[in-house]
DNA sequence: TTTGAATTTGGGGTTTTCCCTAGGATATAA
DNA sequence: TTATATCCTAGGGAAAACCCCAAATTCAAA
């Protein structure tokens, strides 16, 4: 019997998956979380086999942290992310923090159970129109609707700043905590908007999330 | 017996309305569809008394429009939104167009049947988060891990200048294609940085894209 | 050794961003 | 009508970002 944890707080999608997944008879549903510290309380209880996880729990970043929690305390619990975002860069996001599976909530019965097997015997699981997204934007040398190319070569001074950048740092404050001048940190950013081939700090942080950059 | 139209593309909504619906004494889901096309079908066939209309059928303006001509159309029949979205502009947007009922889609089954048997009898049926969203009162004030706030509510100007700095416009350029002067740009930029409580362009775009306000 | 990439610093300039203030339009409420 | 609020529109001024230039240092590779 897989036991399957459900994730959401929501819910009508908590009722909606159990009825999903009530005529199964290898599944069943071991527990509902509807938060965070829920999922923490029920996993350091007993094991499940899955854990289905909405990925806008309630935001999008407690998702992505709950699945990187989850994949590195609990080796044998798979993460299945669900989710109504079909956000190419969001799946992206989700299976670096370690879900196995990615299933949007127009799903259906067949296929959700399919996943949870399948992730439970170590394998992954992505939907057809998933993998379609996944296709449509990572095909090498393809351009992105905004024109996002691959990643470029940084070196680590360059990281250093798009990081501090990413966390709303001007050059003065960079410069300080990088004991460099603020010239030098000028340049450095100078360089990353060469290499990432934009004009501004917008389209620079705008692209190297999509590029899984920053976090 | 309240005979109820399940609208929503999303298989798992259904299903979970469905489920929490089931136990009623008083109310059947007389059908399920899956497309604005269905709906219009299924309601030519014969009346239904209420129905369960997902606001992003599949976006956002096909449900408004759907919900106009629902309650135009068949003006028996009364139309509880369902959605995730808890923007106020959206809510209005939808009452405007006559729905009797806003739910947020982690609904209890108790308020789900409540607002059901409500607006079948003409009267309105908000729940307790969409009266402060409506309030204009922000029902709860945490914080994220990455310190990422609930999506404010944005003016079609802020939202239209938001969208031009994701595509690397300067003032300059957004000012021409707006027909206002740079000024006025400045100022929406600058409103965004306030509602977003953020402080450059760079982190704004981050929390934009975490908040999925931007492609 | 030479070459090259990366890093650092500086000067000087233009453009953009950001912060303050405030008038005018519009819609709703008292 | 008079408030009251929200939005849109700007101006002035200060700060930051952005772009050109040039030059010294380090460190690894050819």
């Amino acid at each position: 019997m897989i036991k399957v944890l459900i994730a959401d707080d929501h819910n009508v999608f908590v009722e909606g998956i159990e009825s999903l997944i009530s005529g199964s008879a290898d599944i069943e549903v071991a527990d509902r979380c509807y938060t965070v510290e829920a999922v923490e309380a029920r996993l350091s209880l007993s094991p499940v086999d899955v854990v289905l996880l909405d990925v806008s729990f309630p935001h999008v970043e407690d998702g992505l942290r709950l699945c990187e929690l989850i994949t590195q305390q609990y080796e044998a619990c798979k993460v299945v992310a669900l989710t109504m975002h079909d956000d190419a860069s969001l799946i992206k996001r989700m299976v670096k923090k370690g879900a196995s599976g990615y299933l949007l909530k127009n799903t259906t019965k067949v296929e959700l159970l399919q996943a949870i097997r399948s992730v439970h015997q170590n394998e992954r699981y992505f939907n057809a129109s998933i993998t379609h997204i996944l296709l449509n934007e990572s095909p090498r040398g393809r351009k992105t609707a905004t024109g996002a190319d691959q990643k470029p070569n940084l070196t680590p001074r360059e990281s250093e700043v798009l990081s501090l950048m990413a966390q709303g740092l001007t050059t003065q404050q960079m410069a300080t905590r990088m004991f460099v001048s603020a010239k030098a940190v000028e340049f450095h950013r100078s360089s990353l908007l060469v290499k990432f081939r934009v004009p501004n700090t917008a389209l620079l942080i705008k692209t190297a999330m999509e590029l899984q950059l920053i976090d």
